[in-house]
Formats: C-alpha cells, structure tokens, sequence
DNA sequence: ACTTTATGCAACCAAAAAGTTGCATAAATC
DNA sequence: GATTTATGCAACTTTTTGGTTGCATAAAGT
C-alpha cells in the first residue's frame, strides 16, 4: 500500500471521523460505529470499506455482527512519511548551511 | 485548514512526487519543479495549485518565474493529527489494562 | 415460526477531480 | 524589435467519488 493511497483514504471528514471514533471506543460493530454520521449506512459503509481497503482499518465478521478495529501500524506508516520528508529537507537545510560556511571562510 | 482537506492533498501519487520533490532540490520555480512528471504542464500545474491551496506549499511570483517551497509547518499539522488518534488509542488502552487489573484484583 | 436486527450487493445519479488542448501575456534573451 | 521561455486562464471530456434507494439474507430475539 503507497503513502498516496493511505493519505487519500484519511482525506475525507466521514472516513477522518470513523478513524476518530475508532481511536475512542472500543472496538465495535459497524452498526454501532456508522450510526449518527449523518449518511445512509451504505454511504457510510462505503467508506468504511475504502478505510478496509486501505487497511486503516480491519473487518472481522462475527455472527450477525463484523467487528471493527483500527490499525495502528497503517497509521503509523502515514506519520513515518512525513517524517522522512521532514528529515530530508533538514538534511538538505543543513548542507545548504555548511555551504554558506564555507563561503565565510573562504571570504576572510 | 481540516485534517482531511490537507490528507486529502497528500492523497494522489502526482502531488505526493511534487512533495517528495520539494523535500530534496531547493525551492524552485514551477516548470523546473514540473517537469518529467509525466502529465501536461497544466495538469501537473491544477495539482500545484492543490497543494497551493492547502497550504502545503507557497508560490511566491519572482519577474517571469515563479518559486515554489514547501511549507513545513503543514506537514507537521498531518503528523501532529495522526500522533494524536494514536495517543487517544494508548490512552484507551491503558484504560481498559487497569480495568483488566481491577478484575484480577477482585478474584483474589 | 415470526420479527427484528445487522449486514451485503447492485444499480443508479450528481458532483468533483484529473487530465487535455488552445490561446494569451509578460519577462528574458538574441 | 523579434523570439524564446515561464506562466496563466478557460473550455471541454472522462473517470472517480460520494451519495442514494431497493432488494436480499442470515443470525438473534419473541
């Protein structure tokens, strides 16, 4: 799975709110976690199942139910991008600075 | 500026590689940061303005170029998103630990 | 057995996004 | 001054997305 495709799935407020109830209850059911969101439950349920696709999220049928849980090594690879873009451009900030250093010596 | 609309900036492959682009050259002007993208200049130029508009990064006009940098605060607020669905996730977690303890406590 | 509850699947629609092409313009260069 | 280069704006098409409704089904509760 691409950082795109991980990004794209967290880029919409319904899908962003299901994550975020997520990370306050309990594991639940899908009935349980879509309700209220202020759509049809099959509307909801799609991006439920883009959060599954994207593997933000886990689907675990049991009986009637399916049980929802949040994956929290997915997420994790989404903050490990950005760090890794930050990391680079400190990297290159930092060489940009010994560059200008070198200058100043090579000035006196 | 929402979490989702910013993820949702990051969310396509072409904006992530202008990104990526921006983390390693020095900010740069727009046809230098476009090109060999593999889509028109205008296309590439809409997921510019994107970007633009979540703020992820700035267009500032200089004479007949126009320089683009990336704007590091931004990125840090997707980081500082998902860092906290992860705390309320352990803060959760400890909660239902201590709980778990308290049984144990009363089996004695 | 009958009803309710939790769920899935598929067709459909409207709006947004991704991409293109063509034309315009202003700054640098020759 | 003529040309090249960097850019912008706008119209248009195709694909994707977000949302709906209707119908089906299987497990639980009465």
């Amino acid at each position: 799975m691409t950082a795109d495709e991980l990004f794209r799935a967290l880029g919409d407020p319904t899908r962003l709110e299901i994550v975020r109830r997520l990370s306050n209850r309990e594991s639940c059911t899908i009935s349980m976690l879509l309700s209220g969101l202020g759509i049809s439950r099959q509307g909801a349920r799609k991006h439920l199942q883009l959060l599954a696709d994207a593997n933000i999220v886990t689907l675990k049928p049991d009986g009637r139910d399916t049980i929802v849980s949040l994956n929290r090594a997915t997420l994790a690879k989404g903050k490990a991008f950005i760090t890794e873009i930050e990391l680079q451009w400190d990297k290159r900030l930092e060489a940009l600075r010994q560059y200008v250093d070198n200058d100043q010596i090579n000035d006196l």
